[in-house]
DNA sequence: CCGTGTGTCCCGAATATCGGAACGTTGTTT
DNA sequence: AAACAACGTTCCGATATTCGGGACACACGG
């Protein structure tokens, strides 16, 4: 028989059956064993093996009028755990919730995968609600929860995030130029949040802050968004102010140490803050920033 | 070289990264290599492998200090396509909020596994909030979702979930007589809605009722909880008719036909509603209740 | 009534997986 | 300090396990 794909190590089964996941998670409809197998460039027979592991674990469900696979129940309970593993969302819900009294969308966000993976949503009160899916990716450039990531990481690694590849323009004013978003990321380190200006949503402004847990890291973001219908500068500023003061209080919950200072002005690479675990076993590590970034915790 | 285990016709790499997701997400702190093998009786090296894959796509993710594994964000993608996949969401929350305003804390649960699990939860704007995680599990017997759900199917089907195994007495409170319970079920077909009084959770009174679909078909139940300090007769039956009124609002945004008549008052197994789909192809199911009951979709 | 679609099952081939053993490192105890 | 235990990781031969083409029964549409 034909050889198969190249092992890379892991397990190659397993790979694929998250890459099934991946696929019907991505479809909002329901699939069937034929169309799978075609996108995923696999034998039906595979497929339907894999479909069926998964499905007798509760990881998928299938239709019962058609028999077509859906996600199913236990990935839920599984995917829910990843916001049960911190006292992030306790942490930051009440904040957000604070803001929705005051008009403004909440958001809360986690950097994965070179983008923001929106992990909450709170709809203001307001006329105009807006509303992100838990588990949606959003880029980094355009949002002010990207921004404040992209402001928090050291400088070189922020750069190779908007220059290893070209920056979308999601809507008319969404800035595409990386020296001009570095600039704008070094005076929202001096103002204390970032903001985001019709550059990832039309008709909407938004401001972003960081939230950091005990060792004073930055784990997370928030974001507060209005409509620019009438919005004055002093709006603005107001939003600023509302998102940063919850920032620093969900950071305070989480027993940062010092929140008074909520950018490290360092424009340098800053030192390592805290005393770096030093593995020195000489492991090859996947050497994305991104990846870097994240393998701080 | 001891033999492995049989197959089932599935996959075994599958079945075990799948296991080894669902161990992590009941752990709420992450696990070595050696110490997940041990748990599941794996080889060192084998839970080596399917962690080192699970983590390169992203559905596991390992701490910087420890290297132990915990749930990744893609598993948080994946299991939130669950609820992106149906309307049902959008068409309970608003209700569910709407009995937040009224001091009333709101769930969403639907069928799976013998048990409610646990889609959403809204806190109630009054003094004691009461919360369940989404994807948390709980008890047909105890809960008033659960009852909804035990009065929604036929009543063999029900006896059978209630008599196959034991009914766990988790508060002074609980009823575990199967019989006494089928009774309960019959008075709440009569009456629109189910309660639980201090029987899951002490301190609780709370009312369910079950949200139907475009087909008529009970797809989901939800469910009012309240402290019962103070409570008075009428509270109960205000409460019961604030969820009942819930899920007709919503089953009707879903597009139920009629909703007048909230259960199916036959007590004799109902001749189906809807014309079964007829694959009369001799597969061989699982026959459990709870399996059937799913499959009516 | 045929043609194409589907989901499912079978079975020989051979490959990707298994898993014991060994290595380097960490941090705890002696 | 040295020994110990535990950890994550890698190696590698044997083989159980997976692969995947082919075939079957059924469903749908023309």
């Amino acid at each position: 028989m034909a050889g198969r794909e190249k092992s890379d190590g892991g397990n190659q089964s397993v790979a694929r059956a998250l890459t099934i996941l991946n696929l019907l998670a991505s479809r909002s409809e329901p699939l069937g064993v034929r169309e799978i197998a075609r996108q995923l460039r696999l034998a039906p027979s595979i497929a339907q093996r894999l479909l069926k592991t998964l499905a007798k674990a509760g990881f998928l469900e299938q239709t019962g009028t058609t028999l077509r696979y859906m996600i199913g129940y236990k990935a839920f309970q599984v995917g829910n755990a990843f916001t049960a593993q911190t006292n992030l969302h306790s942490a930051v819900m009440p904040e957000l919730y604070a803001l929705a009294e005051q008009q403004i969308n909440g958001f809360l966000g986690v950097l994965r995968d070179r983008s923001v993976v929106y992990l909450a949503t709170v709809q203001s009160n307001g006329p105009v609600a807006l509303n992100h899916r838990p588990g949606a990716q959003a880029h980094l450039h355009s949002t002010a929860m990207g921004k404040a990531l992209l402001a928090e990481m050291p400088e070189d690694e922020a750069q190779a995030l908007l220059t290893q590849r070209a920056l979308p323009r999601l809507t008319p004013h969404s800035r595409t130029n990386p020296t001009q978003l570095m600039a704008e990321l070094r005076s929202a380190r001096a103002r204390g949040y970032t903001t985001s200006e019709e550059e990832n949503r039309a008709g909407f402004f938004s401001a972003g802050a960081v939230v950091r847990d005990a060792t004073g890291r930055g784990i997370a973001v928030i974001s507060g968004a209005v409509p620019i219908t009438g919005l004055k500068e002093q709006d603005r500023a107001r939003i600023g102010r509302l998102v940063v003061e919850a920032a620093h209080n969900a950071s305070r919950k989480l027993g940062a140490p010092n929140t008074a200072q909520v950018y490290d002005l360092s424009a340098e690479r800053p030192t390592t803050r805290l005393p770096r675990v030093k593995r020195k076993s000489s492991r090859r590590q996947a050497s994305s920033a991104a990846r870097r970034w994240h393998e701080r915790r």
